[in-house]
DNA sequence: GACGCGTGGCA
DNA sequence: TTGCCAAGCGT
């Protein structure tokens, strides 16, 4: 490598990156993973909204099966919002499910079925912000156009030791353009899209966030943290996540029969429009709502599970749900619903708690 | 501009 | 245990 690896320069130096970076994805980057190898939008699509926020092992086990039940963009966009939820059911984050079903139908209404070829019209659609719009495009149409996740945060701060706080919009901004800068002006279709795999892979390998391999980096001699020894310091982000308790109490209904009675969320908040059981903020409004003590049978082990910004304690109350009350408890609950009998009957968009604990206690 | 939104992995 | 983070977006 003829480079000068002792005083590397903020302007020039920096565009060696690129040419390291593609050869380097082309020989050790990630490649066979089901969502590679195609420039077909709707899969591209489809994974990156996955991606989001997500890791790629459990993507994995989602993809396939989705594609397998929605092939493409028109079935996707036919199919009840119901039927998405219960395909993402796990996933987390589920307004990706519900954005990715209206992006379906806009791709079709709007667009005739075939997505639209560039970054600044991809994102203009529900669920698709500036990174996916240029991920899709990169990949699939050979955009010139950065990405910025958080892997790529991590590498280009450190490449180029910016110290901007990321947790602010302005700072993001700037290293986005810098990110742009970092292209050549006429990169061919196929490194684009090594450099955006090849980000990402570098990211989620080599420069990872506690015990980065210098020595192995495609960037060795251009990183201005790592010459500085202070990879440590990048990114930079002040925002602090402040975390809650919430104590729910869930009530599982049960007939004489065994099933269980659950009832679909509202439209908005946690768990959106998934399948739950009905959900009270204490243990006297919960089983107020049916027929008291008397009906109490049993109180379940407490449950707990982590959101992004709220621990819930979950407490299931199981009462008697006597048919003679009335003929489902949706008229009670004010909200629509269905009896749950068999674990088969679980093809339905549940938090994941819920299903773990349904699981459990019904029978096969 | 800052916060709400899931889940699982890892140090 | 606890906190942080992961192919972010919408509001």
């Amino acid at each position: 490598m003829p480079l000068a690896a002792s005083a590397p320069s903020l302007t020039a130096s920096p565009l060696l990156f690129f040419p390291r970076l593609v050869e380097w994805q082309r020989r050790h980057g990630r490649s066979g993973l089901p969502w590679q190898g195609t420039r077909d939008p709707y899969r591209v699509w489809l994974s990156e909204i996955m991606l989001q926020q997500t890791q790629v092992t459990t993507v994995l086990g989602y993809y396939s099966r989705f594609l397998e039940r929605f092939p493409d963009v028109r079935t996707l966009a036919a199919a009840p919002q119901e039927a998405v939820l219960a395909l993402w059911s796990g996933l987390g984050y589920y307004s990706r499910a519900r954005n990715l079903h209206r992006c379906a139908q806009a791709v079709v209404e709007q667009w005739g079925g075939a997505f639209p070829a560039s970054a600044e019209q991809l994102q203009t659609l529900p669920g698709i912000g500036r990174s996916t719009a240029a991920a899709i495009a990169a990949f699939c149409f050979g955009e010139r156009i950065s990405i910025l996740d958080g892997n790529v945060k991590r590498v280009l701060s450190r490449l180029l030791a910016f110290d901007g706080d990321l947790a602010t919009l302005a700072q993001e901004r700037r290293l986005w353009a810098l990110a742009q800068d970092l292209l050549p002006a006429a990169p061919s279709h196929d490194e684009m899209v090594a450099w955006t795999q090849g980000l990402m892979d570098l990211g989620s390998s080599l420069c990872s966030r506690s015990k980065p391999d210098c020595a192995a980096c495609p960037g060795t001699g251009l990183c201005l943290a790592s010459a500085q020894a202070r990879t440590g310091e990048f990114p930079v982000r002040t925002r602090k996540l402040k975390r809650s308790t919430v104590e729910w109490w869930w009530l599982l209904l049960r007939r004489p029969d065994g099933a269980v009675w659950l009832e679909r969320r509202p439209a908005e908040g946690i768990w959106a429009g998934l399948y739950s059981l009905p959900t009270y903020g204490s243990r006297a409004e919960g089983l107020a709502a049916f027929g008291g003590e008397p009906a109490l049978r049993q109180e379940h082990e407490t449950l707990r599970h982590t959101l992004t910004h709220r621990d819930l304690v979950l407490r299931p109350l199981e009462l008697d749900w006597s048919a003679a009350l009335q003929e489902a408890p949706g008229s009670a609950c004010a909200a629509p619903g269905l009896w749950v009998q068999h674990q088969s009957d679980l093809d339905l968009g549940l938090p994941a708690p819920l299903r773990s604990l349904l699981e459990r206690l019904l029978p096969a």
